[in-house]
DNA sequence: AAATAAATTTAGACTGATCTAAATCCATTT
DNA sequence: AAATGGATTTAGATCAGTCTAAATTTATTT
């Protein structure tokens, strides 16, 4: 059996090797898992000898299939939990990350299957995420950050690349709701702010939010 | 914060307190997290450091009020979501401990409290055990074993003394379900079986059975 | 190609939870 | 009151996960 902490490792190299393009250095994931390079060293020896990741000294490593099958398993566990503590508990979508961070190790394949069929098999999380099913399948997401776009007019806003609590409730402030029709009017070009209407209503953001919001165009 | 394990020796203290009278000793909290004595010497001191146990050399403990009420909130947690295990996600009554055993160390006062809300507040759980509510306040059940019923008549099935999956299983079998009257027909003298009926069957339990059968007078 | 800086690994240490074996305490029996 | 045996604690070790400081490797700059 793999421990939490192993779990978390394996998420973490998860998440980074989707921006990073496969390879995930020691210190990135020292920064993920908030901890120290040297620490993280020893555990990827350990990730390295069960044959969860392909580890060459100063190279960085990348997941094998065994270790992304975990990955994305606890991805599941992880999302699926966000759903629930959602639409049942009556939660805000800024509070449920850290409970999930909890519930997602918790060991019960039937557990997991049952939960998802009770929230009758959700596409995505709280946040916009794609919800792996039970074999590890997962859609990876097509959209784009606000802040890419480089032609006015319509979008849906599809997810959050920042998923802070300070930024989601800033974003519910906004009366921005997953969705949600975005329209473009306008890139300020001094300091890349974005000018747009959300239900008839104008508002600008900076460039630093627009990053964090992903849209689909339509 | 308290560790996992800390969690489960001061459940395992306050479990064994409630047969004892009170005092728990070495051996017994022992056996009850399955490790050695030695182990939980150590642990001892710990939980004496935090105030948690009274703790003296060879004379057993006994939880303070601290402990006493830490105990009681992993219990409230444990049969919270075993109700909701067996309520909401279709498990069987026998298949939900070690699921709860997990998700009952789970850390947050609003999920556990959301979560009785959405259960719509249990007074008991699968197994007939009284859920504490959020104060810490717990009805101990006033139910006795149905071996130790001295006249026949009508009886109510209130819990079970024993939580194993076998025992469990075996009343599933026999049709039995917490909550129905069960009338003592006879008591066996030669080994101390008896013959009941439940909903118009008649049917022989052993002493052993009758032993982890709780019922209510009527 | 050498110097320098940044990233990474190694060495050595600490903590919490566990174990086995040995020592000690306590209750019961003679 | 001494002997005995069971319960409990102490001593010493191990393992996982973590740290800091030092050494090493790799990348970048001159
Ligand atoms: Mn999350
Ligand atoms: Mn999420
Ligand atoms: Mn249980
Ligand atoms: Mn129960």
């Amino acid at each position: 059996m793999n421990s939490f902490t192993e779990e978390n490792y394996l998420k973490a190299i998860y998440k980074l090797s989707l921006s990073s393009g496969g390879v995930v250095n020691t210190n990135q994931i020292a920064l993920q898992v908030n901890t120290k390079a040297a620490t993280v060293t020893d555990m990827l020896k350990k990730l390295s000898d069960k044959n969860y990741i392909l580890y060459q000294k100063y190279q960085g490593v990348t997941l094998t299939e065994a270790g992304k099958k975990i990955a994305i398993h606890i991805v599941r566990k992880h999302r699926l939990w966000e759903v629930f503590l959602v639409e049942k508990l009556n939660f805000k979508w800024d509070e449920v990350h850290d409970i999930a961070e909890q519930l997602e190790h918790i060991r019960s394949d039937e557990l997991i299957d049952e939960l998802d069929k009770f929230l009758e098999f959700p596409a995505f999380d709280p946040h916009g995420d794609p919800i792996p099913d039970k074999h590890g399948k997962i859609t990876e997401l097509t959209s784009v950050p606000l802040a890419s776009v480089k032609h006015k007019g319509k979008l849906v806003f599809s997810g959050v690349e920042d998923h802070s609590k300070a930024f989601l409730q800033y974003l519910s402030k906004t009366g921005i709701t997953l969705g949600d029709t975005i329209t473009l009017n306008e890139i300020i070009d001094y300091d890349k702010s974005v000018e747009i209407s959300i239900k008839n209503k104008k508002m600008f953001l900076s460039h630093e939010a627009a990053k964090n919001i992903l849209v689909e165009k339509i």
